[in-house]
DNA sequence: TTACTATACATTGTAAAGCTATGTATTTTA
DNA sequence: TAAAATACATAGCTTTACAATGTATAGTAA
């Protein structure tokens, strides 16, 4: 993604499920430009890392494809199945866990002490 | 770490490092518990994660080690030097303002419209 | 008209990072 | 006395995102 990748690594799917779920439809392309656009450029989703991982989601039937042509051009436009839909909830608050404790870990003050206490 | 271990990429330098910061001197399988404990267990770092990275850290200069015996077993303690000590604060804050952005990006809600607005 | 940029898909090979499995040894507890 | 906990460590695997590359159409500025 962008310059701290690597503490991007596992989102990448979860991130995806969510944007679908919310915007009900939405080509790879369109992907990149939303998520650059939130972020503000924080976050760069490149195509080396999108196209497979749409790709996976496709292959463990989490979103079908459905491919439209504007003008000569094809867009393929992802959108999630009823099992994605659930796995998009449960990624979500998977991932939201996930910050929280880690949130917690990096900025707890009196820390616990093994060994005593 | 544990189940949900693919989120954690990127974020175990940054919690030695902060565990160290907040505690002056660490030993690895110490680390270990108290990871665990302040997280409830939901974050099990694994010896096969913890040692490289705290061979790394070493390499790089931002720790330095003691070896002490308690009885006929070594413990090896790790403490921050003055590049640790700045690297622990960048690399938190950084973690945090991530954390953010990741937040904003799977809960915003009116979202931004590329192709649109 | 001609570059350059943006749009739009895709794949191959690489690097980073944590994990599993394994190994050694001491100490404590059931 | 056996199992679990403490305490270190490494080799090889897997996952995941990225860089680089490729193809092609569409729009825009010189």
């Amino acid at each position: 993604m962008t310059n701290h990748s690597e503490l991007i690594k596992g989102t990448l799917g979860t991130i995806i499920l969510r944007l679908l779920s919310q915007k009900g439809r939405m080509y790879g392309y369109e992907i990149t430009q939303l998520v650059k656009e939130i972020t503000d450029g924080k976050v760069l989703v490149k195509e080396g890392s999108l196209y497979p991982a749409l790709h996976k989601l496709e292959a463990d039937g989490l979103v079908t494809t459905e491919e439209v042509f504007i003008g000569k051009r094809v867009r393929k436009y992802y959108t999630l199945t009823q099992p994605g839909k659930n796995a998009a909830q449960a990624s979500v608050d998977e991932l939201l866990a996930f910050l929280k404790t880690i949130h917690n870990l990096i900025t707890a003050q009196p820390l616990a002490s093994y060994g005593a206490a």
